[in-house]
RNA sequence: GCGAAAAUAGCUCAGUUGGUAGAGCACGACCUUGCCAAGGUCGGGGUCGCGGGUUCGAGUCCCGUUUUUCGCUCCA
């Protein structure tokens, strides 16, 4: 059995040799964590696409599409507390070689402080008994005093360098105070740096009239500016969702494992609004709709789970993630947050404008709550991809690589092969092409030996194999060879449009996930 | 960002103490063949990731750098 890890290299490797991911601008040594996707890398990642999109808008009478662009006004990411939260000041210990964020270690020190002085308050306390006044032991007792006005000092210092945005100073205010790493102990400290993780560019030809704006981190922002458009325009009423795919970009630090984390990624988004009170029912929903969408594809039920989150965003009050086992172990492939009216009331405020709902069941305007069910296109990518990857030993002992990809989701549907490429044969292949073309990808091969033909298709995971061979040109039958089971049917070439039109539609995945 | 490892043809890799860059597969043409990676002939393709240095001479030794993988870290 070949380890997790090789079978990751040797899926990364297959992805470039068939076409599926390259790396970005490669013949320039490539950019760090950027990727593209090949000719049948984009055809996989589209099926994928319309895969979740058909099952958001055809699936749910309630459920629209918008599609936002990429840049927005810079106050957005103030109001959904990007500017803030993804511009963290952070500091490494060079012996633990640990990172940490510099203000909390700050605030860590400042709450050792606090420990201190509750410490002498509580001994204090157990000495005098009933008599005891805190607030004047507070005021009084040296050692408490002490460390108060250094607790003080701390603090002032610390807002004034939060304030002025001063990086020399936290450094200073942690080299002053002594904070050791609770790792190696040591007082080894790097200078602290800010990493900015929005990417951020100008706006305007002028220098000094350019604004500056950012490629947005997340698709959400643009369905929760545009949801009362939606609502009113649409005659949507609560609850109903929109749902977005797009670009998203983050400045990560550490990029990395092929295009699980990549600095250019995509995402496909439903935000869902709903009355206060009932997010938790619609929460639950859209966890088991979400999990029956990645069950319908039919990698094994075991290859799922859900991860609730303790520890909860400032915005959310319910949180899980579906994980997929990667080659290198379980890993988030989807999020269903429970946002509450974070967003939307953040939107408020910021931009001065109503957009509170108006219910005519009620008679009452409210702010929505919102639950968002958010995948990411790459990580659903690679989750397909490294199911579908098989090596499969056969009965003559060799092993053949193979993509069991479901078909609906397959980049190329069937490849028509003339047995030999002559007498007539390769006329009719084409002819075969010429009338399915416009339904399915349809790949043509002539070359090499009817066998290293076949393995080519399986290789990228063609789920259909029809040859057209001597008897082909009396009969107009051919031979459908299928992938999985490389067992042959002779059929009508007649036939061909409604036998692989049923088996790569996607309305069967689509019934699994409308069972109740 | 720190640490470790790697980078030679499209792919997988070989290349001896430093001495004219190789194989298999893949690719193209032609011939033979015809149902699960067939054979033959000919051909195209590499300034050995990039930049310096040592040397008469560097794929090989040294330094830097880029990219990738792994560990740590981070992950609204």
């Amino acid at each position: 059995m070949a380890s997790q890890e090789d079978v990751f290299k040797k899926l990364i490797a297959h992805s470039k040799e068939y076409g599926f991911v390259f790396p970005s601008s490669e013949i320039y040594d490539g950019l760090g964590a950027v990727y593209d996707y090949g000719q049948n890398g984009v055809e996989l990642k589209n099926n994928i696409k319309k895969y979740w999109w058909d099952s958001m808008v055809l699936l749910h009478e309630n459920v629209v599409g918008i599609d936002a662009a990429i840049f927005m006004h810079p106050t957005t990411w103030k109001a959904s507390g990007h500017v803030d939260a993804f511009n963290d000041p952070l500091i490494d210990n060079k012996d633990s070689k640990k990172r940490y964020r510099a203000d909390v270690l700050i605030e860590d020190l400042m709450a050792k402080y606090d420990e201190k002085i509750n410490k002498e308050v509580e001994k204090a306390a157990k000495r005098f008994g009933d008599s005891f006044d805190a607030e004047l032991f507070k005021q009084t007792n040296p050692r408490v005093l002490e460390n108060s006005a250094k607790k003080n000092e701390i603090h002032t210092r610390f807002v004034k360098a939060l304030n002025d945005s001063d990086l020399a100073e936290l450094k200073q205010i942690i080299v002053d105070y002594e904070v050791v790493c609770p790792i190696s102990g040591t007082k080894n400290w790097t200078d602290v740096r800010q990493f900015n993780l929005m990417f951020s560019t100008e706006m305007g030809s002028t220098a000094d009239g350019a604004l500056t704006v950012y490629l947005r981190p997340e698709t959400a922002q643009g369905i929760f500016v545009n949801y009362l458009n939606v609502q009113k325009t649409g005659r949507m009423r609560i609850p109903f969702g929109i749902a977005q795919i797009g670009k998203a970009f983050r400045n990560e630090i550490v990029a990395r494992q092929f295009i699980f984390r990549m600095r250019e990624f995509e995402q496909m988004e439903m935000q869902f609004f709903v009355k206060p009170g009932t997010e938790l029912e619609y929460f639950n929903k859209w966890k088991e709709t979400r999990m029956k969408w990645h069950k319908a594809l039919g990698f094994g039920d075991n290859k799922y789970r859900f991860h609730d989150h303790d520890k909860l965003a400032h915005y959310a009050n319910a949180a899980t993630d579906i994980e997929f086992e990667m080659p290198f172990g379980f890993k988030e492939v989807e999020g269903i947050h429970s946002r509450t009216d974070f967003d939307l009331s953040s939107h408020e405020k910021y931009s001065g404008k109503n957009i509170k709902y108006f219910d005519p069941e009620i008679n009452e305007s409210y702010t929505p709550y919102v639950v968002e069910t958010s995948i990411g296109v790459d990580r659903m990518f690679l989750s397909v991809m490294a199911s579908a990857y098989q090596e499969e030993a056969l009965e003559n002992g060799e092993t053949r690589v193979v993509l069991k990809f479901p078909s609906a989701l397959a980049p190329v549907k069937l490849c028509v092969m003339p047995l030999v490429k002559k007498d007539g044969l390769p006329e009719l292949a084409r002819q075969i092409i010429d009338d399915l073309k416009f339904d399915f990808k349809c790949a043509y091969d002539e070359k090499d030996s009817i066998g290293k033909r076949y393995r080519r298709q399986d290789a990228i995971g063609t789920p259909f194999c029809v040859t057209v061979d001597h008897d082909s040109l009396n009969d107009n039958c051919v031979t459908i060879r299928h992938r999985d089971t490389m067992q042959q049917e002779r059929v009508k070439i007649s036939d061909l449009e409604n036998i692989i039109g049923k088996a790569v539609s996607m309305k069967e995945l689509f019934k699994k996930i409308a069972e109740k």
